[in-house]
DNA sequence: TGCCCCCTGCAG
DNA sequence: CTGCAGGGGGCA
């Protein structure tokens, strides 16, 4: 999916919405895209919304968390009961709520006495592919499980630890690797995927194909920004939508509007005019301009 | 470190 | 029809 502004896009707006909502209910369309028992999570409040890599944490408030990873076309769309006239989703929510690729839905209320009518509302796990999961994690062992991950989980790039240093040390155990393609690895840094791989490299003018035993500590540095960069923009814009991505209105983001390379193949760079170049490394569409990035 | 796989749908 | 798509786990 959804890469990391995609997830903290979504993160930033169910934080607005859905704290202190009590899950009333849970349906299971595809029981297989979800690990745990539902029936511990019923009844429970959310305290609250993070997100680790790219994968997004539901707090609640017994000790449990509700792990989303989006994979390649997960999407997590919370509507409130306006969104439905007559039992049925109003226009712009046609064919978001609930459709075909809807694996589990939470019927979340408002418990509050000084609320006289019970407010309810739905939260969508909607996912094609069928490779994204939700999973249930208590909430004391979100370390140990790497928030759902196989392996550890490196650093948070937005965070103060994302250090220069720390990603070349990192970088240091993929030293014959592209490095835009080391940079997809979650233990090197956490959240970068495809689209913001490329716009990283660009932006730090590194060819993809560079080898990272070929960076010089310089063009390390650049790339610590470069990476930042790329993520920034991305949540500024409300992330990158390709063909699934939707925020938790159901809300596309506008990233790619306004990204250098990826998606750009053929097209003038936007900087120096030369025509953008798609390639492939590691088996991943990568995207670059052969004057700009060396 | 590279493949193959999970699964579905869409563009060429 | 084939190839490709915001991910990543498991295998040799």
């Amino acid at each position: 999916m959804p890469e990391l502004p995609e997830v903290e896009t979504i993160k930033l707006g169910l934080q607005k919405k859905i704290i202190g909502l009590k899950i009333k209910q849970i349906d299971l369309l595809s029981p297989k895209s979800f690990f745990g028992d539902p029936k511990e999570i019923a009844g429970r409040e959310v305290t609250g919304i993070f997100r680790r890599a790219k994968v997004l944490g539901i707090v609640l408030d017994n000790e449990l968390t509700l792990l989303f990873h989006l994979k390649m076309s997960g999407q997590i769309i919370w509507v409130g009961e306006s969104k439905f006239i007559g039992g049925h989703p109003t226009p712009d929510m046609q064919g978001m709520i609930p459709n075909s690729h809807t694996r589990v839905v939470f019927e979340l209320e408002r418990q509050e006495a000084r609320y006289a009518k019970q407010e309810k509302s739905y939260l969508y796990f909607n996912d094609q592919r069928r490779f994204g999961w939700v999973k249930i994690v208590k909430s004391d062992e979100l370390r140990a499980q790497n928030y759902g991950y196989a392996g550890e989980v490196g650093p948070e790039p937005l965070e103060k630890e994302f250090t220069w240093e720390i990603l070349k040390q990192n970088l240091s155990k993929h030293l014959k690797t592209p490095v835009k393609v080391a940079i997809l690895d979650q233990k090197v840094v956490a959240g970068v995927g495809n689209i913001y791989a490329s716009e990283a490299c660009f932006n730090a003018k590194i060819d993809p194909r560079t080898k990272v035993k070929d960076l010089s500590d310089e063009q390390l540095k650049k790339l610590q920004k470069g990476i930042v960069k790329s993520l920034q923009d991305g949540i500024k814009y409300g992330g990158a939508t390709r063909s699934h991505f939707v925020d938790s209105d159901g809300r596309k983001g506008y990233f790619l509007d306004y990204a250098f390379v990826y998606g750009r193949d053929k097209h003038p760079c936007k900087v120096c005019g030369m025509q953008i170049k798609k390639i492939t490394l590691g088996g991943r569409g990568t995207f670059f301009c052969p004057v700009c990035q060396k």
